[in-house]
DNA sequence: TAAGTTTGTAACCATGTGGTCACATATTTT
DNA sequence: AAAATATGTGACCACATGGTTACAAACTTA
């Protein structure tokens, strides 16, 4: 038998991750990790320490922002840039799935294993919107959208629609994009 | 022994609600619910078919939106109605944990056991929106600054913060509301 | 080559889960 | 009073969970 720590440690975070993506919070545990990764559950332990240990390197790597952090280098100074931004943000947002389930864990529980994933998590969430600190009724109404697109991504997991609108439907995520626009240019008339 | 169906059935579902109220649904199992209700588990199967027939139980009576319903009878056909619904709607939701702990519920799962649950709670909350059918672009803001609502509440449980915002001050909640206010104002100038 | 160390596995443990069972004790019906 | 039925209990089942242990096999060092 071959023996590999870095690939087996590689298989190990690989399948949590994987498992995390496709199945969501409930389904990781050290169990259905070590099944994943075709590896004894020993080596979860001995190589990083349980699930928390997982959970810790993943918020070191901090994977799970990567693709939306580099939107967070542009500057956002006028109007239209506040728009490119949320616009970029929301696809973003609905298109990373590892993202979207560190915040539906976020609505589950905070515990000693999950605290500095999520407060990584939302440090670099912070960095994003250090744009509009100042306390703006513009500020509220912004993060209140940002908030129902979130919210309206996890549940699109389970749900196709919510009250009248279809979740399914492309066309309504449209709509919520310009939404966001039009209250954008209301605010800063 | 004293025997009393009536009464056993009562400690059975009462006991379901307040350990769904109080834990969220993860805390939500069999062997919990007899435990608290200080029964012998197999009368939850005897008398309502299980957990499944738990949660049938409460979408037939549907106590989570009472007093939400409650809102529902006013008319809304000025701007000022639908600002005072939108206030009452919110200040509903953030005291009633039953409605809250169904709505997370929805962003965990949706399998044949609650699927009955979910379809009922939905089609209250459609009664309730039933005023902004129109797909104007307020009606979408509207939509994603409920939604918005929703999640930081759901998100208040386990997280104090969300970006910059203290989600365990009233001010914070306060702020939201006139954000609300203040953007269907302006979609209505 | 021999000894020591790292990597890996499988069995095991205590505990918790949903679900069923046989049985005992009240309460009703005959 | 006797028989039938409704109500309730605790033991039991198979299975899954997180966590530990003892041991084997590979690789490293001496």
């Amino acid at each position: 038998m071959k023996k590999d720590r870095a690939a087996t440690e590689e298989k190990i975070y690989e399948s949590f991750l994987s498992l995390l993506e496709e199945k969501g919070p409930q389904a990781v545990g050290i169990n259905a990790i070590a099944k994943k990764a075709g590896v004894s559950k020993e080596l979860i332990y001995r190589y990083y320490g349980g699930l928390e240990g997982l959970l810790l390197h993943l918020a070191k790597k901090g994977d799970f922002f990567k693709s939306m952090l580099s939107l967070q280098d542009r500057a956002i100074n006028s109007t239209e840039a506040l728009k490119d931004f949320a616009k970029a943000g929301t696809q973003e947002l609905r298109e990373n799935k590892l993202t979207q389930e560190i915040l539906r864990w976020q609505l589950l529980e905070n515990n000693e294993a999950t605290h500095d994933l999520f407060k990584y998590s939302n440090k670099e969430m912070s960095k994003m919107f250090a744009i509009s600190d100042k306390d703006t009724s513009l500020n509220h109404a912004f993060q209140l959208m940002i908030g129902g697109y979130i919210y309206f991504t996890l549940l699109s997991k389970f749900n196709k629609k919510f009250i009248t609108t279809d979740l399914s439907s492309q066309e309504s995520w449209d709509n919520f994009d310009k939404a966001i626009e039009k209250t954008i240019d209301l605010f800063n008339k």
